[in-house]
DNA sequence: ACCTGAACACCGTTCAAGT
DNA sequence: ACCTGAACACCGTTCAAGT
């Protein structure tokens, strides 16, 4: 078979999709995942209707801007899986994570809101990096390091909670690593607690 | 003096007031803090141009809405302080707000954007319920059972983002007392850690 | 096959005109 | 003193008309 299984898309098509996607990106970073698309068109010197002919929802369009940092992570897990002992391989990952956390505001939301939502184009790659991750909290959870009444939901929310937290005010953002250590410590098992 | 420092309000303002502070229970109740505010108006049946009158700005009006509660939770707190050991004033307080937490939608994000916003209505009344609230923190450092490097702050937003997690999505909602747990338990300090 | 922008139904906010 | 709604500048979303 040939390079093109589906149709090749037309070449002004595909200069289309790139500059909708640099031009998203920059805007995103600017005003948060809640970006005018109106003014992501408009910047990116494209119809409207163009704009949502390659991206019908803001989540298809976040979908293509995050995936690969998605894929990332997950493999960073996969990896931290091999080379570190549980307790430092999901820490570790977790500030990663958290550090992704900081790359859009609105992030967070974005990433929580569509977790339920099967029909959202987050959905998938982001669950398929949860799932990948999750294998670390199994890990430390054998190894008796975390609580085991500690899910892997439980765990992606409360870290996307604290770069919520972070978002909210400038002296908070100052707190979020502080913030991120005092959630953490809470989920190691009680030693000598009633 | 009599009754009347500043001059009587007209009738009809008087009326006004009240029938959008109703309306705008429900409204927010039904669509949380980022109701539309034309919607409050249309469904008070007055000009919207009467709703801005009364409150200027979405804060005033949710400040309102919210003012007597954020007062009656600080009463809250100071009775507390006086009928409760240190450490059951402070979890006792902090469920108390995890419940206020849920009137509206969004509360949680509209409470912590005008936390460092002087100008936002809600900054005065929140400011007050929290520095009473913070003396339930302060004992029960004192008495050793609360982490020394927790400031006031960290644990309110650790609150409101537990909240804030309970909002995103119905599977969570129902963790809601569990995170908070695992939360709380973490500000504990570490008795035999490294 | 793809692009375009007008059209529609919404917002928040302001302000001249009314009573 | 207070109310009203039109006016303005924005949205998101759809879709007939173009190439």
């Amino acid at each position: 078979m040939t390079e093109k299984q589906t149709r090749a898309p037309r070449l002004d098509a595909r200069r289309n999709h790139a500059r909708i996607l640099e031009v998203a990106h920059a805007v995103v970073a600017e005003q948060g995942t809640q970006a005018s698309l109106r003014d992501i068109a408009r910047r990116a010197g494209i119809g409207l209707g163009t704009l949502y002919r390659h991206f019908p929802t803001r989540d298809e369009l976040l979908e293509t801007l995050l995936g690969e940092r998605f894929d990332r992570l997950a493999a960073t897990a996969a990896a931290l899986e091999t080379t570190h002992p549980p307790a430092d391989a999901l820490t570790e990952w977790l500030a990663e994570y958290a550090a992704f956390t900081t790359v859009y505001r609105g992030l967070t939301s974005s990433v929580m809101t569509t977790l339920e939502d099967e029909n959202s184009s987050l959905h998938a790659s982001c669950l398929a990096m949860r799932q990948t991750a999750g294998r670390l909290l199994s890990n430390a959870q054998q190894a008796g390091l975390v609580r085991s009444d500690v899910t892997g939901i439980d765990l992606f929310a409360l870290v996307n909670a604290v770069g919520w937290i972070a978002e909210q005010a400038p002296s908070l953002s100052a707190r979020r690593d502080h913030l991120l250590g005092l959630v953490l410590d809470g989920l190691r098992p009680a030693a000598g607690r009633p």
